[in-house]
Order: C-alpha cells, then structure tokens, then sequence
DNA sequence: AAATTAGTTTTGGTAAAGCAAAATTCAGGT
DNA sequence: ACCTGAATTTTGCTTTACCAAAACTAATTT
C-alpha cells in the first residue's frame, strides 16, 4: 500500500508539496509559481523539475502546466499531513502560536515518520484539521471538497464565518501574524464592509476591529 | 549566550554528537573511531575533518587526536540534549519503546529549534535523563561526573544497579533490543555471575534471566 | 630489519542543491 | 505583425557530502 521506501529528499519533499498546494488554489500550475512559493531562482526551479520529472513525481505538459503523478500525490499528501499534524503537536501539546507553530513544523515535518506519524495522530485524537483550518488529508481519499471559497469572492454586506488559511496563506507569515493578533480563528465571524476591485482591498469586521486587507492576501482565506 | 546562528547542517551535529560521545567513554579519540561509529568512508572522514577543522568546530593535533572546541562542544551538547529530550517526547509522550525512541530522535534532534526545545523540555517537566538513563547535558555546566562505572569493570559476585547505556551504546541496536527484551531499565538490579576474560564475555543475571554479554558490549553499561 | 596491519591522505570521481547572467520562447495588447 | 513582459531554458560555476582505490605512514610483530 505504501509503496517502497525510495527514500525522498527533503526538498524534494518541499517542491511536490508546494505543486500539491497551488494546484489546490488555482487551476494552472506553472514553474514560476512554484519557485517563488518555494524561493528559489528560476533555473534551480528547472533543474529540480528535471529531477522531478525524471523520477515519475511530476509531469510537466506542453502548455508547460505542471501536475502530480500518483506516486508524486502520494508523497505530497504524506508531507502535508505531517505538516499539519506537527503543527497540531506543537499548538496542542507544546503550547505554541499559530505563527510558530507553522514556522517549526516546516522544518519538523520531514523527519517524521509513518510510525511517529501514526502515534501523533492517535495521541492527538485523530484531529481532521490543522490549527490552521485545514482538512488534514487522508491516505487514498481525495480531500472532501467543502463548500468554504475566499474571501475575495464575498460581496460587500456578505457576514461570513472564517475557515480555514490555505497553507499558501500559511506561508505568508506577515499574513499569519496579522490574523493572530486580531485573532482571527477558525469559526470567527466576518463581516465584509467594502470590496474595492480597483484598489485590490477588502474592509472587513471582526470582533472590535476594521481591517483592510488586499484581495490577493483573501484569496487565500476560506470561509463559509 | 547561545552565540550566533552559524546554520549548522545536520551531517555537522552528527560527526560533533560522535566525537563528544566518544571522547566521553576513550580518552583518545582518533578518526577511525568516529568514522566507524557514523558509518562514512575513511576518505569521507578525513575532508569532513577538514571542514570541522577549518569552521573551528574541532582540533586534530600531531598525534592525530581530534578534540572539540568550545565551540564544537556548544554544539555537541545542544544536539544531545535535542536527541534525549525527544527520545523523552517520544516515549513519554507518544509511548513508543526504548529501541524506536532512539532511532526516531536520531532524525527529529535536527529539527528542534532552541525555542521547541525549551517548550519540550517544560512539558516534560525538565527531565534530568534520557529513556536509556544518559544524563541531559545542561549548557554551560560540564556533564556532573558520576560514580558510575561501566559494567566491564565489575568483579564476579558483584551486585550493581543498572544506571544507563552510554550514547554509542545506544547506537548499538542489538544491544538495545537484548536489554528491552529483558526489561533492564535504568534502576534494575545487576547481579554478575562470572567474568571471562579470556572469552571477552560478561555473564549475569537480571531477574530471573541469566544472560552472557561482550565485555566490548559491557563496556558500554554503566552501573553503580 | 622486514613484514603486517591499522590509520591517514591523496586523487579522482558522483549527485543534489543551489546561484547569476544571458538567451530564448511565448502570450497578449495595440 | 510587432513589441513587450513574463517564463523558460541554457551555460557555467559553487558547496556539501558522499564513494572507491591507491599511496603513504606509523606502529607492531615476528
């Protein structure tokens, strides 16, 4: 069921990862994306997809879009689940902030393994999220499509219950920060004030406080 | 007081880790040694040698000798003391047994940040020693001598009190499993039937087991 | 003193990651 | 159809980390 163990370097962990995220956001996946998700030049981008290629983890077609064989979605989603589950193990159990928590899980993720992984989970009551709102993925599964969509897509007026940050979002600790110290939670509410498309912002209420945010930043916000 | 971020890979932490358990157990410690504990080429060895020399982590003097820096050992007993608190996180906490503990902290030790390291050690209730018994060692303070000695050195008829297996020791995997199979854990009573010199062996009987040790393998128990 | 053995060093590779800078291709917009 | 800006690809070079095989050195043993 698992496969073999062909031994999966970090980083290339990293890449089917971030490939695995942004296909999840948006329907293209390009090598640009990629390497500035990941922070990488372009030419370290190419040499990685060559590799990536080569070892039947991504396939890149002619209009140069880039996406996940089976075996490249098996490891994506074995990494993402440990980044989430990591992330629950450092908030739940060590007591960590939403921002941190993030930050160490990056690093955490890749040394854990199946078995760790399966103790986490059981220690952890079997949690179907992250701290961040995110659906933990399940082996196998496809992730359960919610009915959650970004927050740019809201009309003025619309009150909304917030979600989930994507791990895109996640990745923008700016954008972490921000939600924590006006704590922003899953199951929050949000009342959206005012959409600007020119001015690429979006008002919105929570709790006490107005808060203007640009609509790149929202697309990255899920909520219901 | 922590000094810089010099961003120390992991390989580093290893050969250091290597070098500080061993100089802790031989008074000499040489190349070779070290070489064979981590499992890398003579050739290997001698370049990763040079790196540790030339960034001050280590000094190699005409004898051939090899001894940390203050350096070197900042960062060998910061890695230690990551590899036991996690052993103690993952047996504690997550309840997996001695032999796995070891082999799973040998990969996560190198992803704990000083800040998660002080957040397990709190919810460990700042643990004094690992699963095995080593004492952690504390920044600064040199590691408390203690009046243990290891079992090679016990005269037949002696009668000891299991303390611990040393970090090379724990390396040793067979050696593990032998000793969790006969539920020796730091605090049970050692009672030694014969020593054989001539035959390198140890024999000795833990609660109802008589059991025939190496005195190499001995040499790695300390007892009091 | 010569031979054996254990260590160390040198030489000459490899692969994974990365960078910069230049060249090329592609996709829209006017 | 042409230009522009974004993306891709090529070229060339770096560091870390590993290996094998051969050469050398030192320490014993016979």
């Amino acid at each position: 069921m698992t496969g073999k163990r062909t031994e999966v370097s970090s980083v290339t962990e990293d890449y089917l990862k971030a490939i695995y995220s942004l296909a999840e956001e948006n329907d293209q996946v390009i090598a640009a994306r990629v390497a500035e998700d990941i922070g990488v030049t372009p030419s370290t981008m190419f040499s990685a997809l060559r590799r990536l290629e080569k070892e039947e983890f991504v396939r890149v077609e002619r209009r140069k879009n880039i996406y996940l064989t089976p075996k490249g979605r098996e490891v994506a989603e074995a990494i993402l689940r440990r980044h989430f589950l990591t992330e629950r193990l450092l908030t739940d159990l060590l007591g960590l902030d939403w921002v941190t928590a993030h930050q160490e899980a990056h690093h955490l993720e890749h040394a854990i393994s199946p078995v760790v992984e399966e103790r986490l989970s059981a220690i952890l009551d079997n949690p179907s999220t992250c701290p961040h709102g995110n659906p933990i993925p399940v082996t196998g599964q496809p992730s359960p499509r919610r009915e959650w969509k970004p927050l740019n897509t809201v009309e003025a007026g619309g009150q909304v219950i917030f979600r989930c940050i994507s791990e895109t979002g996640e990745r923008d600790e700016r954008l972490l920060s921000f939600l924590h110290d006006h704590e922003v939670a899953p199951g929050s509410k949000i009342l959206v004030d005012d959409v600007a498309p020119s001015l690429g912002t979006i008002s919105l209420r929570v709790g006490e406080d107005e808060v203007v945010l640009g609509l790149e930043a929202a697309k990255k916000i899920y909520v219901q």
